[in-house]
DNA sequence: TATGAATGAGTTTTCATTCAT
DNA sequence: AATGAATGAAAACTCATTCAT
């Protein structure tokens, strides 16, 4: 190793789980998660056209030749990249237990980890942004991406048909708008920050503002929710 | 010509200013905007780095060379691109005449056009993803680009001020929060339009929705200003 | 004319001598002057491929156009402003009046000359450098410039040969090798001061060294002069 | 090897450290070595911005791509060569152990060793003239640039010491203005030989007038540096 | 004569990727 | 598995010169 890495998550500097042999010289899953986690950096900051894979390799602790042989080009590190980053909040969606509250309740919580998740996940903000810039086209050759939206999807309209059932939420919403409302705040506000900042000399993903802004989507998509007797 | 320019401004399809004519040999003006039309349609489709100059000048009436000699470089074209399109948007704004309505019409009026512009400028809202992407870097170069979005935020305040005088409105908003409530929804809907068609298999800014999302947005954010007694 | 003319001389500003017709309102003689006397600078600070004709054309009071009307093309107004400063030196040489001194005082007078000549005109300095570095292609198509040099060898040669007539010259120099000693250290202490200053720190043809080098340059080259009985 | 390169350093002629197993393939240091004496050779002919990349390149074992690797650009690759050459000069003068000799006898033998060494280098000369026409500003940013011309000074000031403690030198001269003076002539009849040659028909550094020249030299300055009783 | 606009060939530089050790 | 060196195609940019008004 030429020198500490600094990952984005610290587990990824841990020696990998080989057991009792000790610390084993060349670890494939280290290296690999290594590449990862430069590379999801890397794409972030600059895009997938700006970004270099020279610099990519260089932040690395291997070489580019490491990078090409897993990953087989740069278009092909890029697309595992954002397969993980998607992966990650649908894994953590699913552990909500949103069935367990009530509707209301858990239309809140389910807005608030949106809030957060967006708030805190930056990297996934803007490679999200830098796709939509690639016309989603890397994203779609995915095949497991699909199949975990879906079970947002699911999770919504559970929620929806067990407020409407209580008399609580108008009935009329369908679960994906629902889910574009709720996404469209929390994304823009870090999405856009950069143009918005030049624009009104304030960063609106800034810490001054968390926590009103949290308050005021949650406010909004539950008066629009709420049943109008 | 070799035609079909969708021009950003519809001034742009106006004969030069020397009549019935015909077209000039030397026409700086209609050189400049060709480029610009040309240059906004392909930074749009490509980003700042994925574009190519050569790309730019070959679909241009002109060749790379004027290009360089009108803006520059290639960031240079991109820089005026943008000024351009934030320009365009603003300008509309201030023609709307929201002084002249009541508070609640003028707000319905204000999200109605925003809505609709982003629906109808995707080059515009693409354009502002890419900049993000850049950080706002080139944007906070211009000088008439805070001047200008200090209207908008002046606009908005009155708008509030005289719903929370006659009351209507809420009085704890801040008017550049509503401003982003607004566009959040606005711009979302199209920026993420391909990873969201990705991953649920439906365009949100499709003409299908259109209409039930400009209601949605203008339902949530009234919703959301009219005060809880 | 766009703005005053920073001329090298003075001359070039003042009206043509067009006699009681008044100011003309194009003088081509005043034209030509004012772009020869920029493109001096210019040619002479950067170089024959670092000049740039636009960067010429625009410290002129005339345009591009002009420079081409009236000098073909950028190396002919190369040519042209070495002619002129070649022109200027062997003239100023022919005013000495050698032949009405005494050998030694001439020489001495000659190198005293020569000295402060190159010290004062450091564009002659480096326009002979440049034309050096491309071999002298240019100068050597000049007509008269050969024709003018034979002068100050026939100059030198009187002045040796007066000297050795009196007793007081080696009669073994030859005048042309004479000429290359007294021209080396004037010319080198001006036409190499950067290299010079970047290794020692010291400017050799800064005005602290001046009259010590003047004194130098001739001490040392009547003595090599003088006979030695 | 295309062959043929008349390297600056007599080493770049050596075989490569693997010893009598013949060319190796991949050899970054006769990588850099033919880079370099190539583009001293195209410097010193066309002066930097007359030198094409491209020709460079062409003349080498490599390609462009392999110049900008190892130099980073093409003022980096001038930035390499001018460093080369200067260190070549230097490190011959320290060899001449003029502390040995008698003064007089190591003045004669400083004088000789720097006429030859510009006589013998005019790819030194002219790459030295060239960078004077851009002002130094190249050597400038040399680190070991002024070190190691401290050197030389050191050398001529010993040398004057040993010459006035003896009574047979003068002890009024500054030691840069001698090295100016010896530099002066050796350098001049070198650098300037086109304009030289095109204005008097006759190359002063050709071989007809080394021998001639060389002791001219010597005679000039030792006139000059000795006591006058 | 004067002037800004236009041009095309050429020049430097970059970058993803592969090879030799 | 690991590494620095090497590559070719393509990209951005420049410049002397000419044209249209």
């Amino acid at each position: 190793m030429k020198k500490g890495s600094k990952a984005a998550t610290p587990a990824s500097a841990a020696p990998s789980p080989t057991g009792s042999e000790g610390r084993r010289k060349y670890d494939p899953e280290e290296t690999k998660r290594n590449i990862l986690d430069i590379a999801t950096q890397e794409f972030s900051a600059m895009g997938l056209t700006g970004a270099r894979v020279d610099a990519i390799a260089e932040r690395t602790n291997t070489t580019k030749r490491m990078l090409y042989y897993y990953f087989g080009s740069k278009e092909g590190l890029y697309e595992a990249v954002l397969e993980q980053v998607y992966g990650d909040i649908r894994a953590l969606e699913q552990e909500l237990h949103l069935a367990d509250m009530e509707p209301e309740e858990a239309l809140r919580e389910f807005i608030g980890f949106t809030f957060d998740y967006h708030d805190k996940h930056r990297d996934f903000v803007r490679l999200v942004t830098i796709e939509n810039v690639h016309s989603a086209k890397y994203i779609e050759q995915s095949k497991t991406f699909k199949a975990r939206n879906s079970t947002v999807v699911k999770t919504i309209e559970d929620l929806i048909a067990r407020g409407v059932a209580a008399g609580r939420f108008r009935d009329d919403v369908d679960p994906i708008d629902l889910h574009l409302m709720i996404s469209s705040f929390c994304f823009h506000r870090v999405a856009n920050r950069h143009t918005w900042s030049a624009a009104f000399g304030r960063d609106p993903s800034g810490p001054r503002s968390r926590a009103r802004h949290r308050e005021m989507v949650i406010d909004a998509v539950l008066c629009f929710m709420r049943r109008e007797d």
